[in-house]
DNA sequence: TATTTTTTTGCATACGATTGCAATATCTTC
DNA sequence: GAAGATATTGCAATCGTATGCAAAAAAATA
């Protein structure tokens, strides 16, 4: 039942050379003849040897192991960012290793701690709450951390996000095109850069039309929170005529608030418009106008840059922001007239 | 930059006691005396010592890994599943390396090869194609399995599945008291115990009515193919008055060619009960009706079930069955007239 | 063929921990 | 205080692999 284990000795034995002979064959790189190699293979798989990958990061000093934190996935970017991040990983010859870290689970230290028991050869943060201070310790415990849809004012931390004041920009020049005098905000959580520069190049570009916000409240990346936001912008005296949410998640909670609790008519009365274009925003249910962020161009460059890191310890520390186009679809109008 | 690692043997020289000493003192139920016990401890924190789970995992055997095997993450039950069990383990001192088994990244021998690589304590398949083979090869190799989600004919493998046959049932009968009279059932992949045993409920339920299905199509748990089964069901010269659709996410699909693409009512003309209740679900534009898999109560009983075998090889192997109560909600129609 | 250069090979050690065993220290008990 | 029982401790071997070094083999050169 419980297969013995193999190992370099067995085969060696078997093939009739020495462990190190075994060892060399499955390391890249090394010195062996042809026909060792051949001898040796064979005799690896006619055991089923494989090289124990733990035992060679013990002295190879690489676990091929790469930490990954996570704070919530109920933000439906994070499973497909997870899924291509693995995918990418694991072509590479790495591995994931998941780490929550979600309130309930232990603070920083713990997380942090628990990574570097595990020998992690890169950390890559996609947690909202907790990357910068944790990114902070990796750097000092010369671990490569690259974080993922979040960036630092900090100029030595990696990062890979999309270009979000383009992203804030593009949307608030399609809305006032599209005609609309009240604009309406609902922000993120204050802590992340997503949020604050969504913001920024929303709000920037409409001054340079000579416009500002009409309506602003906070929905923090919470399904809780985003609602009563919304409930609170739309049951206001006035109303905004078209509202930028954040986020796409928060921006379907909107949609539900304005459309089935308060009965307003998307896109004739209130046009909504997301960041993120998650799946869901395709579906004709929501049909939501929002911009995209490349996941898969995103997690490309995420992978590449960590992995620099990791092979040259020396690599400088990179800050990439990837442009992403307005998705145009039916929960904003496109002309007043 | 590059910080040093600190190793057992240099708080041993700063503490003054053997190397010996200091690994004892971080192996729970090993013999030392408080007052060695305390210098130690002070010694490492002062560097910042914390054992090297990769060595340790070398003499002890166990690595203290668990492989997640997961196909695709377009299904949102599992992003929410995968955090439920990382967290799970966590609090439980093991933590979650995930392995991609997407069509794109290579066969099943290659992700079991993998695993094995890394010396994996045990492995949760929530993998829709693989789990059977997949699972038939690590017992062989002596490691733990479950299945999570995904239960096998097979009596000697260990699964934890909703009561799928029982869930079926409670669709059947809760549309046949609301008085509809056409029902039709939009299939999963036939490969999968879920689809099986959801369908076999449904239907053995009916015939308990004297009823029989209208119509059946086949949505492969997948997006473009649901679409088309929903097509084909709802374009027919006579349409079902109602529809069980496999899981969630191919019952918004559904919904989604119903009411935009043919202009049909939900519920009035259509009732539609999906599986799953994804939080999606319960928003107002799709206002689901159906089954809850009580996910963490899934995960409660696979992380339990899957350690118990880790700790006790001897463990039997057990299939678990949840059941989850239906969700009514506005998808479908209570009473007929 | 003899000599030099290059490639292959095995030996032995190292990686950072755990653990059986024997030695030592501490505690009981008389 | 001595003898026996018990609790601590250190030594040394071990887990499975990689790798520097020197010896051996093969290839290249003269």
């Amino acid at each position: 039942m419980a297969a013995k284990k193999i190992t370099s000795v067995e085969v060696a034995k078997l093939a009739g050379v020495s462990q190190s002979a075994v060892s060399r064959v499955f390391t890249p790189g090394a010195s062996v003849s042809e026909r060792k190699k051949e001898k040796v293979h064979s005799a690896a798989a006619k055991l089923g040897y494989r090289p124990n990958v733990l035992a060679r990061s013990l002295i190879t000093g690489r676990s091929r192991i790469i930490g990954l934190v996570v704070a919530y996935l109920d933000n439906y970017f994070y499973p497909e960012a997870v899924e291509l991040l693995s995918n990418a990983l694991q072509k590479k010859g790495y591995h994931v290793l998941v780490f929550m870290a979600s309130k309930t689970a232990g603070n920083i230290d713990d997380v942090f701690d628990e990574m570097l028991d595990y020998q992690v050869d890169g950390v890559i943060a996609a947690s909202v709450a907790m990357s910068s201070e944790l990114a902070v310790r990796c750097n000092a415990a010369g671990v490569p951390v690259v974080l993922f849809n979040r960036a630092q004012d900090d100029e030595r931390l990696s990062a890979v996000t999309s270009d979000n004041i383009d992203g804030g920009q593009k949307v608030a020049k399609f809305l006032i095109a599209g005609g609309h005098k009240r604009l309406g905000y609902i922000a993120g959580w204050e802590g992340a850069s997503t949020q604050r520069d969504r913001e920024v190049g929303f709000i920037e570009e409409m001054k340079k039309h000579g416009r500002s916000l009409f309506a602003r409240e906070l929905g923090n990346f919470n399904t809780g929170e985003a609602r009563k936001a919304a409930r609170k912008m739309f049951t206001a005296k006035e109303i905004p005529d078209a509202v930028f949410v954040a986020n796409d998640h928060m921006a379907f909670i909107a949609m539900d608030v304005i459309r089935f609790e308060l009965g307003l008519k998307i896109p004739e009365q209130v046009s909504v418009v997301g960041y993120d274009d998650v799946p869901v925003a395709s579906w004709p249910a929501y049909d939501l106008t929002t911009v995209r962020q490349a996941a898969n161009q995103m997690v490309t460059e995420t992978v590449s840059l960590l992995l620099e890191c990791i092979e040259d310890q020396k690599t400088n520390p990179r800050q990439i922001q990837i442009k992403g186009p307005l998705i145009v679809r039916g929960s904003a109008k496109i002309s007043n007239k």
